[in-house]
DNA sequence: CTTTTTTGCACAATCGATGGTGCAAATAAT
DNA sequence: ATTATTTGCACCATCGATTGTGCAAAAAAG
């Protein structure tokens, strides 16, 4: 009713109002007072008397007696992109369904930032731990390990964790083969000098992409010279510099390019805006990540939709185990044809129309 | 060193091994101990100890001591789109440069999600919250002030707490402007009922757009309707809806479309998806939100790029006041001419190439 | 060699919620 | 009317860190 004061009403400041012990209240208001053999009455008034004066608990209090805190983290590498974004929020969604309170982090994909940041969150007693993307997950989970966390690696694997990663030699493949295909009906097709990647740098992700892509290549068009893949780091930078270099070298791109993530897609936005319209008259793009506003673009852009809500389902659901095993898990991801939009996370978002 | 057993040190842990109080263990490894003339050699071995035994606080414990946590939120609307999850990095770097911990959560432009969000947050005992894009921030307001807690609006404005949001009125002005003159050399000039804006409800951002939109409108064009503005909320398939219903009408769409954000514009993707290429052949796209990807679509797309760091900037100079006053500070937004690739928060990351 | 001052630290209460334990009063069984 | 159960709840220690207070021992002053 009234908001009294400034301080929030603790189990204290019921207790005396309601004549019970502060035991009684707390029991009363964590739902365990029928255990604790509570008259139903005595729980009536202590509910009421918590609802007149916006009782809420205190969850750092219940965390330390606990040493649980009803936080459930998600660690990224970055928040601004559209993968890891709708990752997290699917992620949101899935924790509040489980009651708990999700927690997102990036840690710039960045060996020491990614330790610093769960270090932060352990010391804040998260209950579970989603570590996505991260460059060293395996360190990620020693400190998990010694703090009893639980925890599963997503989208980049480790070897002490279970992990739930996207399946990136298929995924590779498809995508290579749908760019190679694309040039079927074309009056040239493609050769193996014209279909390049760009983009990733040693992780395994960007490992087994390349190797998708490089058996695809000498499958379909008999040849892969290494000169054909450029792992320029996940920066939109440097993706930018080596599409520059490429084209002062050669005074054209190649035909057919495998991007290895959005985030190398927005260096070819830059070397784009360089660049008139005609440069890009002949070009088929696969990237993989899909952005829908990328799915539209002048030129065919095949596009790679990682499957994070399955991969956070198959998370959720190992986490759970008691001791799940250390092994990767494969989801598979979907090739997405160019101007596609695809529906996302924010459509189980009820707006004005619901 | 070792890291002994399952769990974590404690400062009891660290007092019995250096044979000092569990106080002087406390205001070692907080920093407080030359006001509290610890000699500097029990300082330097508890905090070997500490180092050896890898002992971090327990920020619940301390979070609970204090009633503060270090902890600083950001409510958002949504994760998945650039605005926002750029706002998100942006704002988790600004905070982690200020020592403390960022943590952003999403509430899906619901109220009631709101409040509970916030109410989870206060129960943590977070020390300030930044209140992006609320459909209620006076309710917020509320919560936030019986918490104690400072609070600032951003990008929605409230009447009760200082805001800070982009100055959609100009911004708009800009935007329509930046339409119509796109036409100055085309065969045909833009004619007042070819001019339409989709999108946006009734907050006070889409309200500002709307009325620079209209001003705009009649001063350029000499008129402008009210059929002319379709506010079809913030969901991408409503969107789309109303684009199909238009197309059904008039046998295509309007030449000058303003969208008044990416998630409609999602919207018009999906119409694409739908219609070939032909149909957005005369089509000049004006979208208040900035996507590097939008950018580069096959016909101009002219965008304003809401400036989020100095609106973060401005926040956290607002936060750290005594007591702001509650007025409502506009941020310039920017315009974006079409196929314009802008650099963003990712480029302050470092990468392979740093 | 006292008295005063400074140095260095230990003690104990506190933050709010939890849950094991124990004990009266109410009820049931004999 | 007694004894045995059950019901209903209060008490208190605990989670880990912080901080005001107080008190010895060491150093300085006299």
């Amino acid at each position: 009713m009234k908001q009294q004061g400034k301080k929030k009403a603790t189990i204290y400041d019921l207790s005396v109002l309601s004549g019970s012990s502060a035991s009684t209240v707390s029991a009363v208001l964590n739902g365990t007072w029928r255990k604790r053999r509570i008259k139903e009455s005595t729980a009536e008034l202590i509910q009421n008397l918590a609802e007149q004066h916006q009782y809420t608990a205190n969850l750092q209090a219940r965390g330390l007696r606990n040493s649980r805190s009803g936080l459930v983290g998600l660690l990224l590498p970055v928040h601004d992109n559209r993968y890891f974004s709708s990752m997290a929020q699917t992620f949101e969604a899935q924790v509040r369904s489980h009651g708990k309170c999700p927690v997102v982090v990036s840690a710039s994909r960045d060996p020491q930032e990614e330790l610093a940041t769960v270090a932060t969150l352990i010391s804040y007693s998260i209950d579970e731990l989603f570590i996505a993307g991260a460059t060293d997950p395996d360190s990620v989970h020693t400190l998990c390990e010694a703090a009893g966390i639980r925890h599963i690696n997503i989208d980049l694997p480790g070897t002490k964790a279970p992990s739930v990663i996207s399946d990136n030699y298929q995924g590779a493949r498809m995508l290579t083969q749908a760019i190679i295909k694309r040039f079927d009906d074309s009056a040239a097709p493609l050769r193996p000098e014209e279909l390049f990647l760009f983009g990733g740098r040693n992780d395994h992700a960007s490992r087994e992409r390349i190797k998708g892509f490089r058996d695809i290549k000498t499958e379909m068009l008999g040849q892969n010279s290494v000169a054909c893949i450029q792992p320029t780091g996940y920066s939109p930078n440097m993706t930018q510099k080596a599409f520059e270099a490429f084209y002062e070298r050669e005074g054209k791109l190649p035909r057919g390019l495998f991007i290895n993530s959005s985030i190398n897609f927005e260096g070819l936005l830059r070397f784009m805006a360089q660049h008139p319209h005609e440069t890009f008259a002949d070009l088929v793009v696969g990237c993989y990540d899909y952005d829908p506003f990328g799915s539209f673009l002048p030129f065919p852009v095949i596009m790679i939709r990682q499957d994070s809500e399955s991969m956070l389902a198959k998370a959720f659901e190992l986490i759970e185990e008691a001791r799940p095993a250390v092994k990767i898990h494969l989801i598979q991801p979907e090739l997405v044809h160019p101007r596609t939009a695809l529906k996302g996370p924010l459509d189980s978002i009820r707006d004005i129309d619901a």
